[in-house]
Parts: structure tokens; C-alpha cells; sequence
DNA sequence: GTAAAAATATACCGATTGGTATATTTTTAC
DNA sequence: GTAAAAATATACCAATCGGTATATTTTTAC
């Protein structure tokens, strides 16, 4: 089992140091916070990572997956689309604790920092959140195609408004220390689901 | 006329770097980045402005004043609160190109940076997000009691959403290039105000 | 157990950071 | 015009930054 222990140090390294990139941000993150949080030193980081750029990507995509597989467990856990609309927004009011407590949304977070200065960063940002606005778009798609959702309902348009309201959601409740507007916000939004999009017979 | 230079050279350095603080960030933006775009030296900046958190403190001022200026003539233009609430939304999208261009939302970038180490600038962005909170609530409010808006709407939590859909709006909009997502996003907001909040008799 | 290889630690590098003490220039007030 | 004061420039500081070359330790394979 060759590189066996490589691999499981590079993989406590990224645990340990994504919240801090998520919290601190890219910039500010220094390489002596990354050696004084994993115990380990420069020497070391290097050896295994190369440089702070190639740690930071390997963190923001460990940030990011735990979000991408709460979707893709509701897309799986539901079959309509409305009941995956509704279950993606009561997967972030639950976990909205876990969101924050590990520096808020990290798709959020590293598009305003790499937004002018970090191409690469940027770049990747925005590869995300394509996505997840083509996802979201879809399932409302399906929905039309199903019957389930007013056909005169603009699917990214409305994607659109859906993804925002998460993302000025936590930005808001973070901001201002009070879950509950998250809360709030999540909860409009599943009003506007069941009463907007789905068809009522 | 005493101080009158002091005054105007401070008032250009603000005009000069507040840009650039909002597109770099506190941490990011260096002395030298202030020196070489004001042409000045760090004598001239340190002795106008005693550090680098004074200089970025007014400069946060300064670019959150374009917005709040936007709010408070928007309201002084309409007299109805649905009026207020339209032209705040089209206040936004009249003026995205602007706002991009300066960088993006400037609560948004300074509340990220500071979240979790900065709690001076977090403090202020807080104060800040909840005055703009309270004040579309408010004009909520003036409007249920005036008879436009509808009494079961729950002002506080229509007015999270609607600042939440501006922000996420600007950052999808900001991240992929593409302004027309936040144009979508406030047709969606303005479509809500006018079809789930007026009464419509 | 031993030698090779992989992983980590140590000690350094030049560059840049925010900040300051002091010298110089510019502006002000008379 | 001149002296005081205000504003700006110069030259420096210690600390920290990301990164690297090399030495040491640990792990692997046999």
C-alpha cells in the first residue's frame, strides 16, 4: 500500500485547514497558520501540496462538497420536483449551524474575495455556481415537463431567485448574528415554491 | 480658511482608493497600492490619516453612501410604500453597472472579510445591514397601515428577503458576468412586492 | 535488519508588509 | 515678504510573507 501515508496526511491537512481558509480567506490565511493549526511544518505542507494556491484549491473543494452532496442526497431522497425544492431549502436550514460555524458559504466567500483579483479562483467560482443554477433550473424543468409546476414559470429565472436567497440569507444572518432571518428567508421561499411554482388542482 | 487643503486631500484619497479597497479587501489592499494610485507617499497618508483601518473605515463610509443616498431619494421620489419598495428595486437595477464597477456590494465584501477576525468592520457592517433591515420594514409597515399592504404579510421577514435577494442577486450576477441574472432576480422581487404584498382591489 | 525512498524538519532567502522618526517642502496667517 | 505651521517626502525599522535548498527522520520494501 504505497503512499498510503501521504495520502492520509494530506487528507488531515485539508480537514484542518479548510475552515480556515473558509473563515480567513485565501489572502489571509498564512502559511504560518496553516504549520501552527496541523502541527506540522513548511517543510511538510510543501512536500505535500507544492504551494498555499494548490492547499487553498484542495480546501475550497473540500468546502464545497459537503454542500454539493447535501443536493445530491435530496435529489435521491425525493422523486418530485417540488418536494426537492422544498428538501434542498430544509437541508440548509439545518445545516445553516454547520455552514456558519465553518466560515459561512465557501462559494460565497471566495467569489467576493477572487472576485477582481483572483482569476483562478474566480474561475472556479463561477464554474460552481453555473452549475448549480443549471441544476436547480432542471429540476424546475422536469417539474413543467411533470405537470407539477406552472408552465409559464421561467425555470432559471427562478433559479436564479432561489440561489440568491440562500446566499443573501446566510450572508445576512451571519452578518448580523441572528439565525432566525435565515430562517425567515428559507421559509418565504417555500411558501413561494408550494403557492408560485406548483400546481394546485 | 483653515485645514481647507487637509480637507481636499483627504477628500481625494478617499475618492482615489475607496475603490479599490472594495474590489481588494482590507487585508489585501497594501500602502503601496494607496501610495502609487494617489501618487502620494505613506508621509502624506499616515499624516492624513494616522493608519491603514482609519483610511479603510472612511473609505467604507464613503462607498456605502452611494447606496444609502439611492435609498433616501428613492423614498423622498414616492409617496406609497409600494412605490418606495419598486423604485427601490429599480434604484438597483438602473445602477448595477456602477456598483460592479466599484466593486460590488460593499456591505456584502467588507461583512465576509471581517466575519470571523475583523469584529471592528464586522460591527459596522452589522449596524449598517440592520438599519437598511428596519428601514424597507418600516416602509412595510407604513404601507399595511395605509391600507396598501397586506396585513399577514410579516414585514421584518419580507424585508430579509428582499435585501437577501439584492445581495445574492448582485454575487451571482458579479460571479458569472452576467448582469441579466440579477435583472431577472429584481423582476422576480418587483413581481412579488406587486403581486403578494399590494392589495389589489 | 538493512538500504532506498518518502516524508518531515531546519535554516535560510529576498521581497513586502504596516508603521515611524525626521527632514523637506508647501501653505497659511500676518 | 516672512515666520510659523501644516503637509508631504525620505529613509528607515522590525516583523512577516511565501517559498526553497538541504538536512534529518520516518516509512517502505525486501
Amino acid at each position: 500500500m504505497p503512499f498510503a501515508k501521504s495520502e492520509r496526511t494530506k487528507k488531515r491537512i485539508i480537514e484542518t485547514v479548510a475552515p480556515i481558509f473558509n473563515k480567513k480567506g485565501y489572502q489571509s490565511t498564512a502559511l504560518s497558520d496553516i504549520t501552527s493549526a496541523t502541527g506540522l511544518t513548511k517543510g511538510a505542507i510543501y512536500g505535500n501540496f507544492g504551494n498555499k494556491e494548490n492547499l487553498a484549491e484542495a480546501c475550497f473543494n473540500h468546502n464545497v462538497k459537503f454542500l454539493q452532496k447535501g443536493l445530491q442526497m435530496t435529489w435521491a431522497a425525493h422523486p418530485s420536483s417540488i418536494a426537492k425544492l422544498i428538501g434542498l431549502l430544509n437541508f440548509y436550514h439545518q445545516n445553516f449551524e454547520t455552514v456558519a460555524n465553518n466560515g459561512g458559504c465557501p462559494l460565497m466567500n471566495v467569489a467576493v474575495e477572487a472576485d477582481d483579483f483572483y482569476p483562478f479562483f474566480k474561475e472556479k467560482a463561477k464554474t460552481i455556481l453555473l452549475t448549480w443554477q443549471s441544476e436547480i433550473a432542471s429540476v424546475i424543468k422536469e417539474g413543467q415537463d411533470s405537470g407539477e409546476i406552472k408552465p409559464e414559470i421561467n425555470a432559471l429565472s427562478f433559479a436564479n431567485l432561489y440561489i440568491a436567497s440562500i446566499e443573501g440569507g446566510i450572508l445576512i444572518a451571519k452578518t448580523t448574528n441572528d439565525p432566525a432571518s435565515f430562517f425567515n428567508i428559507i421559509e418565504n421561499m417555500k411558501s413561494l415554491v408550494n403557492h408560485q411554482l406548483k400546481i394546485t388542482t
